[in-house]
DNA sequence: ATTTTATATGAGCGAGAGTTCATATGTCAA
DNA sequence: TTGACATATGAACTCTCGCTCATATAAAAT
């Protein structure tokens, strides 16, 4: 049998891979990755309705992965931290570089 | 829009961030970590039916996660490259070393 | 050969997750 | 205040995915 503080954390590691599972998520961290971004920006260049970005959104603020600003009507995004990035870069560069 | 070139790479990447998204996968990949394992074994030590982890290795045998040889009856899975060790280290640290 | 043990696999079920649709909330402009 | 624009959100629908259950395959033991 596993440990239960060793099982909390493997279960912690799989919410943390999750976020990175969606494609749609991953789409929009990639583009935020670059710098910040609208709403309706975001939508557009991710070819994407408003309402799924903002409910991919929603989530990854819940996550404390993107953080917001306002800036009029308008609703900035940007990435949070930088443990973000690397893992997603890292994941990025493991996918890519077998091909 | 996103290049064909670049979505087919972040598409690959979810691919490979989904391996790790899910608990049983995890321990499995977690257990395999510290050496090769019988199917048995694996269910036993991982507390799940047999063929719930059956399943998940034929998974992770298709995505060239794991690799096995046979000894009799028994089936022996081990981790194949260290891609995935490599990858599910640096999530684990990143989702433990926060607590 | 038959039985027992180990593993694999297909079908079906149920829970979770992401999308759409409709609508609410909020902010600026006229 | 009213209208237009930007974002958020709840509900319903759908689809994916991991599990169970039953069964198939395979290899050793008797």
């Amino acid at each position: 049998m596993i440990e239960r503080e060793k099982l909390k954390n493997l279960a912690e590691t799989v919410q943390l891979f999750k976020i990175f599972s969606d494609l749609t998520r991953l789409k929009i961290i990639d583009l935020l990755y670059t710098g910040e971004h609208a709403v309706q920006e975001i939508a557009d260049k991710l070819n994407t309705s408003q309402s799924a970005i903002s409910h991919q959104l929603k989530l990854l603020r819940d996550l404390n992965v993107v953080r917001t600003r306002k800036n009029g009507k308008q609703v900035i995004y940007c990435l949070r931290d930088s443990h973000i990035k690397e893992i997603f870069l890292i994941g990025y560069s493991h996918a890519t570089e077998c091909d």
